[in-house]
DNA sequence: TCAATTTAAATTGTATCAAATCTAATATTC
DNA sequence: GAATATTAGATTTGATACAATTTAAATTGA
């Protein structure tokens, strides 16, 4: 059933594949609203816990100020979020979603249901295994990460 | 054990982010032969399979040619390709590796065997059970790409 | 056969990513 | 408490991704 002999080029190139044809089919229902993936993930862990400083939303998706100050400032230009800077620590920078931003939760729900019917557990009962794994192998990551 | 609460949400960005911490433990080795990451997979593919079209390569990484021609003109700028149109078919163009571009194979794999133990199925037995679920993922998404 | 269609690459434009550097603000330490 | 170090974001730069368009070549079908 499973490979027992691959690589971690073999490894890391099934994710790289898989990672982005899931994106893509994200990406083209998120057309409609003009949002792109990344926006919406922004988007996603916001509606979860709004407020949130630039730093906190990069853990949540390992991703640097490199790549969220422009993306939040494009969130920002179509007035979905705020970026305060804070009077306790003028280093940081929370951001707020605006009524705009909040509306948008119910309007990608609408968009993805196809997507989320198709890859519901329902559907597919061994997603969840492949989701404890990836998390795991996510754990190993950054653990790895900080040795190496 | 598994998460039986979860989203296509939550499976996406599981592996967005595994893939993106995988990618750049290679890329953190790669830097010391100048190369990226997508660049060393086009290379592992001629490797196994030399002079392939570049339609071909973009098969096995579902990559198009919009990212493909300037990474090969790349590799060709390196001396570690040949980009060449085909006499038969003028509208194609086959990779051929030069010389240097063999003997990459060897360097690259002294310079990733860190990484491909910490990957190897010896240590981590569960992540061949990973890389087949990703499998079966892919080839699921693939066919749903094509009718949605 | 030859006009219409399809195909393979190349090109263009927008949006990430991530490493490296920079700036300003806060923490630390002697 | 002033010099040093650290931290949070912003900026810069190079290299993808990918959709859309273009171009040239090959294929098809009436």
């Amino acid at each position: 059933m499973a490979d027992y002999n691959f690589s971690a080029l073999q490894l890391s190139l099934s994710l790289y594949s898989a990672s982005r044809l899931l994106i893509q089919q994200f990406q083209i229902r998120l057309n409609e609203l003009h949002l792109t993936y990344p926006q919406y993930l922004v988007l996603s862990i916001l509606w979860e816990e709004d407020g949130l400083l630039v730093n906190k939303i990069g853990q949540k998706l390992h991703l640097d100020s490199g790549t969220l100050t422009p993306l939040l400032k494009k969130l920002e230009g179509m007035n979905y979020v705020k970026r305060n800077r804070n009077e306790a620590d003028e280093r940081t920078v929370s951001i707020q979603l605006t009524y705009p931003g909040k509306s948008l939760q119910s309007k990608t729900a609408e968009l993805l249901k196809p997507l989320e019917a198709a890859f519901s557990v329902i559907e597919n009962p061994e997603l969840s295994t492949l989701n404890h794994y990836l998390k795991s192998l996510l754990g190993n990551m950054e653990s790895f990460k900080n040795k190496n």
